[in-house]
DNA sequence: TCTGGGGTCCTAGGACCC
DNA sequence: TCTGGGGTCCTAGGACCC
């Protein structure tokens, strides 16, 4: 659980700004422009360019209290494309891939590398820079250290300095730890860092240089692994295969009030087909469905929340049981004459196919259905998603998110290709 | 009028068994 | 009617991340 390795080289790379950056990258005359990204329903900012932050826009600051300064300042809106994020996501971890084996994708936006025993280290830390740039056209940051959160503090100053840093050796990281606030480490929240400052711990070296067992008592074995990193002992390994996923969930705000039991299932067959697609895609099978549904805590208006969960009998991935299971729970937690914002769907206690198979006594998918949302993948592939559905998703979605200001998916759509004169 | 979405890990406590 | 201890499994909730 904490033995550590001691000559590791975790090198972190992150993309600067990297919602706004993709946005940049379609419109070059926005590179001396403030940009920002909303998330979901236009509601909040996820993403800020340097100058847009320079502004005073806070992460997270709820669009409609920004406006003001927004439309003052010129700042480019934009709502989140994540189908175009991702395709350049996979583009910027090819590139990488291309510099170590072994290798993380961490995030959307960030990779680890491991480049133990190469010689020249700078040189091929400072190639990172140059080829993503090059090769992609996205601004990455990238922080050198013995493990990760060492990487991760070397990523952070870097960032701030323009440049990449490495901390491999005891006297850099002293000096850098000395002045780094204890908040702004990975894996220290809001809640923890409070238990630090009133334990007169303030500084990543003075949390470093704490008594172990005291940190653990007060953040847990995760607390005390950080202690171990910042000593320089890599405790948190990289992790090079991409695990599925244990838990598969889909939830959207609606873009207007929804008060009728059939809007709420509408959403809800669709957040359960998407789930479904999700589990077919890391053939997967999942006994358990959860929906929740609440209402907008923002507002000044009768609140309910709930949530139910239902055990299937064996594991599927077949759209209708999974979308039979949820109205069940469904029905079970709806409350009529409530003003309903959000819904969503969760699947868990999910289990590779093989396994389920193995099992004599539980009824599969036949091979029927199988057929059957193979078929209606691949037209959902091929022609873009909800192509095909089912019946119960509905046509109208007038609850659906707002999206006002997406732009094109320029590199996933044949129609929004950009014209070249 | 307007405030996101999708994950993971850890722990405490209850249920149950012998 | 009273009484012990140890183990496992599961779940809900907390905390954190991007």
């Amino acid at each position: 659980m904490l033995s550590g390795k001691k000559d590791e080289v975790m090198v972190l790379i992150d993309c600067n700004s990297f919602y706004c950056s993709c946005e940049r990258l379609f419109q070059p005359r926005l590179a001396q422009r403030p940009v920002v990204v909303l998330s979901n329903n236009d509601g909040c900012v996820v993403s800020r360019t340097n100058e847009a932050k320079a502004l005073g826009i806070p992460m997270g600051a709820p669009y409609h209290q920004y406006k003001d300064v927004i439309i003052k300042n010129n700042v480019a809106v934009f709502s989140s494309n994540y189908t175009m994020y991702g395709d350049i996501s996979q583009r910027v971890m090819n590139t990488l891939r291309q510099f170590s084996p072994e290798m993380e994708i961490y995030s959307i936006d960030e990779a680890f590398l491991s480049l133990k025993g190469f010689r020249n280290l700078s040189h091929h830390v400072e190639q990172i820079k140059t080829r993503v740039w090059r090769d992609v056209g996205i601004p990455v940051s990238v922080g050198v250290g013995p493990t990760k959160v060492l990487a991760k503090v070397a990523n952070k100053i870097g960032k701030k300095e323009g440049r990449a840093i490495q901390l491999l050796d005891s006297k850099s990281q002293s000096a850098a730890l000395k002045n780094f606030p204890v908040e702004d480490l990975w894996g220290v929240g809001r809640r923890s860092a409070n238990k630090l400052f009133m334990n007169n711990i303030k500084t990543a070296a003075q949390l470093r240089d704490a008594n172990e067992k005291f940190i653990q008592r007060l953040m847990t074995i995760q607390g005390r692994r950080i202690v171990r990193e910042l000593k320089g002992e890599s405790c948190i390994s990289l992790e090079l295969l991409t695990e599925n996923k244990k838990n598969i969930a889909t939830t959207r705000t609606f873009g207007r009030p929804v008060f009728r039991l059939e809007d709420l299932q509408e959403a809800v067959a669709c957040h359960a087909s998407t789930c479904a697609e999700k589990l077919r895609q890391q053939n997967g099978l999942a006994r358990k469905v959860l929906v929740f549904i609440h209402t907008n805590p923002h507002k000044n208006t009768p609140q309910y929340s709930n949530s139910g969960t239902i055990k299937l009998l064996s594991g599927t991935s077949y759209t209708p049981k999974l979308i039979k299971a949820a109205f069940h729970v469904l029905r079970q937690i709806y409350k009529p004459g409530i003003e309903y914002k959000k819904c969503g769907v969760i699947i868990s206690d999910i289990r590779p196919k093989e396994q389920n198979q193995l099992d004599f006594f539980s009824s599969h998918d036949s091979p029927k259905e199988d057929g059957f949302m193979g078929a209606l993948d691949k037209i959902n592939r091929w022609h873009g998603p909800w192509t095909a559905k089912m019946a119960a998703c509905g046509i109208h979605k007038d609850w659906k998110m707002l999206s006002q200001m997406r732009s094109p998916c320029r590199t996933t759509r044949w129609s929004d290709l950009l014209v070249v004169k």
